[in-house]
DNA sequence: GTGTGTCGTTTCACTGTTGAGTATACTTCG
DNA sequence: CGAAGTATACTCAACAGTGAAACGACACAC
């Protein structure tokens, strides 16, 4: 097993990840992140440039783990589209029902950074939203389903909108919400 | 005129709500909230006992404001919800165009401060969404529509989630699908 | 109407802490 | 040796919050 001897930039990386998803961008210092690594601060900067660059690399590096938890969810390859959008809202809803879960790390940060449309942990973000998206389509047409797309693009916006409210109220009654909303959608033939 | 005589505690939340809609919470200080009330930190300090409390009393102080400009984007009391929904996210996107807009202040103050359910902000801003979401199902029962309650949530949801992606992304476009998806969803009889 | 006290409000000047980022020296391993 | 990586110790700025004094308007006395 590798993992037993992670590169530091991992260490640095991991312990990021765990730090700013939990208390956000501005609120966490890279003080803590190096401690949380196991290193001082300054071999932190020996690795990355600035603080605003640990935020954008460590989101990057969950893009492909993302999806692959996404792919996970979904289910067999073969089943329906119906089949496939219950199961991933089923998973969401028991992700979203863990204690840690504090939301969408991308849609957190892209909010907490909503003025500085360029910076780089933003870019980030949208790779990664529309990564989904596109998958979703996907996953959606190889179903035979028309209109893929505006269709991955509404689901996208449930599942986003579903999160921020399960998050806002501690109530994640607003995944199934979005669930029905999603298969009621899914089965109108008029789209 | 009274306005132009605004007290001092209505000065500061006035500076507050700008700089906390534009930066979020952590990256505004106290100092600047001062500088752009015309005082100096001291007094904001007479007037508020912390920096947490000032959030949310901005958040409170707008929640009557945000209504009433919902209840004037749906349009006349006697419109069909159809029509309702569809003025409403017409009114959304066009708001979502300014070069100003940066989501909404409620939900982006929910999401830095995820980790603190207990925080006073948090607390303002389940009590806005809450009320508004009661509001749009009052708005569905008196156009005669069955499940007010779901169906107003499943809209919460859809415009939530299309002003994350179109903050996200930068593109209007998630609100328009989101105003499909919200038609779409009132058209169908089986829910 | 001038003097004096008082109370609500505001300011000046400050504390102690923490932040991002860096100059430089040490270590370790090929 | 030399280069890559890590640590010590530092700079300088910004931060949330505070102590104590000054201001200003109004009230009451004479």
């Amino acid at each position: 097993m590798k993992d037993a001897a992670p590169t530091t930039q991992d260490k640095i990386l991991q312990s990021a990840y765990a730090l700013f998803f939990k208390h956000g961008f501005a609120r966490v210092s890279v003080d803590a992140i190096a401690e949380g690594a196991n290193v001082t601060k300054r071999t932190v900067y020996y690795h990355f440039p600035s603080k605003d660059d640990i935020a954008a690399q460590v989101l990057t590096a969950q893009q492909d783990l993302m999806l692959q938890e996404f792919a996970h969810w979904v289910g067999p390859d073969d089943a329906t589209p119906h089949d496939k959008l219950n199961n991933l809202f089923a998973k969401l809803q028991t992700w979203t029902q863990s204690p840690t879960w504090l939301g969408s790390g991308y849609s957190r940060l892209s909010m907490e950074l909503a003025d500085l449309p360029g910076h780089p942990a933003r870019k980030a973000a949208r790779t990664h939203k529309r990564g989904v998206e596109d998958w979703l389509a996907n996953q959606l047409a190889a179903g035979g389903l028309g209109n893929p797309g505006s269709r991955a693009r509404q689901i996208m916006i449930l599942i986003e909108g579903g999160m921020a409210l399960a998050l806002i109220h501690g109530d994640p009654a607003y995944i199934q919400a979005a669930a029905d909303a999603a298969i009621a959608l899914l089965d109108d033939d008029k789209k």
